[in-house]
DNA sequence: TTGCTCCTCACGTCACGTGAGGTGGC
DNA sequence: TTGCTCCTCACGTCACGTGAGGTGGC
């Protein structure tokens, strides 16, 4: 039996963390000494030696629990574990692009790209339009999960550029989304209740085209909602974004061609 | 003059960021209208822009803080940047060890290795020692740092394996280190004031032979404080880590080799 | 008795997110 | 008046670290 000290230094883990360990229930000692010393044993340090390990690995501490209660056979960690290894290969990944992204602002050239950028604003009259669409809440980067499954439903009538409908009047890391495939003819949705099929009314709207990569968008917004404070406009959700030129769902294509056509409703007298 | 809300639009900053970074100072709006309302302008959205950019580069609120203060041109943005690339770089090797080292423990056969070690116990004397030393606080992984500076004022003066000394009597992540080259002859510190030259007295020990990376070297600790128990002898502090076979400072050799000896003095009455 | 090792609160960290409760202008 | 947008607290997060104040056995 070790006292915590003891077993503090044949663990390599800190006292705090090993009172931590027993509040949050995933290493309690096996036992507890009259004078509420905690004594752990030779299992203890078995286990300890597990949560090293996950610890090391970056597992958090309620993914360690999950661990020990289904860990049965070797078998179970090694799923567990090779999880882990794919989640930090995509880390490395992200990490990498920042890297790239370090690298490009380096050469000032970037920065130029977007403030250089002027936009031309128009109002313009969309016209009603049928469409298949998924609303969710999530980041926009999440639109390849659904895009397909509206595409399924579509099949062939599609008709037209598809587009998004956001529908937050501020920035949201969790926003609320819309996405629309415009469509021609009846579509039969039964198949897949998550997708609606339904008709966009007729709006009024402050529109300006975007071209490059979608990280640089907002200064297109910025230039709409400019443009609508010097003409005194009032502005309403949800906006639009038209995708006439983008990735594919296959082909990549290059993001300095994209073309978006950022578009915000006119709020209209009632 | 943006409202909260439209300027989180424009930025893709949520209005609690932005709220935020107002009470810490790094983007206070140009001005707040009577009812209290936050009005954001042209220049708030450039620096907002730039705030963008160094949080999507993992940059924390202090570390933006301290870019906005000393930026004056793009040189020194340039010489930031540049910093924190090294720094994830640095991450991202981390995070490749991390890889190789669940590769590892995929495979089996390591966990095995260091359980089926046994170690064989001994209780020693150890004889009076002169030696160099720097003590220090911080991890073991430190020692590079210090090691150099003692072999330069030991010159050609060492005589057998350097050794460290661990003060603390329970696992610390700043740990209280002595890092110790035993030496012969006269020792000239005067040029280095921050190492110390002196004699560390007898000590009786326990003591065993870990062969082998250090990161399972606390099972050798385990065997000794294991034998210590069973014999009803008292350990005290510091220990010690000989290191009869270790990285050099210029080959690193083959961690599988590594020969260190643990020892644990035996607490003595006075 | 003093020192030592342990104990249990309670509070701090970092960059916001999540409410609660309230105000001012259309 | 209702709805809308904004405001200011206050509390939660995650895995411990940092004290404060106290106990029990040598």
């Amino acid at each position: 039996m070790y006292k915590i000290g003891e077993f503090s230094k044949i663990t390599n883990l800190t006292v705090k963390a090993l009172r931590y360990y027993d509040e949050q229930k995933i290493l309690q000692p096996s036992c507890r000494a009259e004078n509420e010393y905690r004594m752990y044993d030779n299992k203890d340090f078995e286990k300890a030696q597990l949560i090293v390990l996950l610890r090391s690995l970056e597992f958090s501490i309620s993914e360690i629990k999950d661990v020990l209660e289904s860990y049965e056979d070797m078998e179970d960690l090694q799923y567990f574990l090779s999880e882990k290894k794919a989640f930090i290969a995509k880390k490395i990944k992200k990490e990498k692009e920042l890297i790239k992204a370090i690298d490009n602002h380096l050469l000032p050239e970037k920065n130029m790209e977007a403030k250089s950028m002027d936009y031309k604003i128009e109002i313009k009259e969309f016209e009603p339009v049928n469409a298949a669409s998924i609303r969710y809440k999530g980041s926009y980067k999440d639109v390849g999960e659904y895009i397909g499954t509206i595409y399924k439903v579509v099949k062939g009538n599609a008709d037209g550029a598809p587009f998004n409908l956001y529908y937050d009047d501020e920035f949201k890391e969790v926003a609320d989304i819309e996405i629309c495939v415009p469509t021609k003819g009846k579509i039969d949705n039964s198949a897949n209740a998550e997708v609606a099929v339904k008709q966009f009314p007729r709006i009024k709207a402050i529109s300006t085209i975007h071209i490059g990569t979608y990280e640089t968008i907002n200064v297109a917004y910025k230039a709409v909602m400019d443009y609508a404070k010097t003409q005194g406009i009032k502005c309403t959700v949800p906006s639009r974004e038209i995708y006439h030129k983008g990735p594919g769902m296959v082909f990549r294509g290059n993001p300095k061609k994209y073309v978006t056509e950022i578009v915000i409703p006119i709020e209209e007298g009632v």
